[in-house]
DNA sequence: AATTAAGACAACCGCTCTAGC
DNA sequence: TGCTAGAGCGGTTGTCTTAAT
């Protein structure tokens, strides 16, 4: 099996191809096909390697490559197909007709990547992000709309907006738990046992920090701490939504072979062009064991009527939070 | 206007896999 | 059966452009 001894240091020319370059690689191509890439240079008149060349012609030069930017379609493809496959970026360019694999993994790592990773995703799991610092921009930016839309005849109290921020953390963690327990996993990871960690040193942050403010006038009470004007109302965040269609990769090609199947027809009735996530359920049920079932007043009412021999199993619920049981939100939502 | 930083994208590198001899 | 060339792939780097200071 060796390694091609391809691009060796023996005076190859390497770059950017000039346009003289690219027009003897086209018309060489047109005229006798590409035949072996590494007698092809010589053939030419080009003092490239044939790697060089076939990357050049196939990334570039190719006449049935479309160029110019991704639509709104191709993306929601991206990431759609993404999700099920992973890095396998030929793979996903066979589903974008003009589309190179380098070009859409160019695409990913500039413009995807980073917008999961703003909207509080993370982009190899395509799940949100259980880490509360990766919320941060969005908190920061949350609080700036909250004092602009209800504060802003109020003066500016550093202690005030100190609070709210801490207060808006702790709603968010909450929440973001409340996310992952509505999706029942055969096993509590790590990360979720941090999530829970950080929850509960939230809670007593912010008890700490009521009782060193008397001025808040705020009882330490975590029924209240939903009724604080000063936090976002729980149906004001935004949706966290499970990407119904998401199935772990698995072996079994027929099984990923569907899954693409059926993430392309999804993705092609995209009825939300701002989401990232494919918020179509599917009417079939799937056979993945690990596919969030549908969200129903049911199953929350279960899941808390269960949680001392919930999903979790022998974690019992000395794991849960004590600050999200109590809390009246979350009876309330039930 | 000059300089610097960030973003975008083309190209390269190194590895694996496959077919042919 | 083992070797090699060719091809494909994913990750990384380099270069150019644009925006900000």
């Amino acid at each position: 099996m060796g390694r091609s001894p391809c691009c060796e240091d023996n005076g190859l020319k390497k770059g950017p191809w000039t346009p003289e370059e690219d027009q003897n690689l086209v018309s060489y191509i047109q005229k006798h096909g590409h035949g072996s890439w590494r007698a092809l240079p010589k053939l030419a008149g080009l003092n490239r390697c044939g790697k060089s060349c076939r990357l050049r012609w196939t990334n570039y030069l190719r006449p049935d490559i479309k160029r110019g930017k991704f639509s709104q379609e191709e993306e929601q493809t991206i990431l759609s197909l993404h999700a099920v496959m992973g890095n396998k970026w030929s793979a996903i360019a066979t589903h974008l007709p003009g589309r190179t694999d380098n070009e859409i993994k160019n695409f990913w790592n500039t413009h995807l990547k980073k917008k999961l990773i703003q909207m509080g995703y993370d982009p190899m799991t395509h799940q949100p992000r259980t880490d509360i610092f990766s919320s941060l921009p969005q908190l920061t930016a949350l609080a700036n709309l909250i004092e602009l839309l209800d504060h802003r005849h109020q003066p500016w109290d550093q202690q005030n907006a100190a609070a709210r921020l801490q207060a808006e953390a702790f709603q968010l963690a909450r929440l973001q738990c409340l996310g992952q327990l509505l999706n029942p996993l055969p096993a509590m990871e790590a990360s979720d046992m941090d999530t829970i960690n950080l929850l509960n040193s939230l809670s007593l942050m912010k008890n700490n920090s009521i009782q060193n403010n008397p001025s808040l006038g705020v009882e330490a009470s975590n029924a209240q701490i939903a009724n604080d004007p000063l936090i976002i109302p729980f149906s004001h965040m935004p949706e966290l939504k499970s990407p119904c269609a998401y199935q772990p990769l698995q072996s079994n090609k027929d099984t990923v072979q569907a899954q693409i199947e059926s993430v392309a027809l999804i993705s092609q009735s995209e009825s939300s062009p701002n989401s990232p996530w494919v918020v179509t359920c599917s009417s079939t049920p799937s056979p993945s064991p690990v596919a969030p079932p549908p969200v129903t007043e049911g199953l929350v009412t279960s899941m808390i009527d269960n949680c001392s021999g919930s999903s979790y199993g022998e974690m019992g619920p000395s794991i849960w939070p004590s600050l999200f049981l109590d809390d009246a939100l979350f009876h309330e939502i039930a």
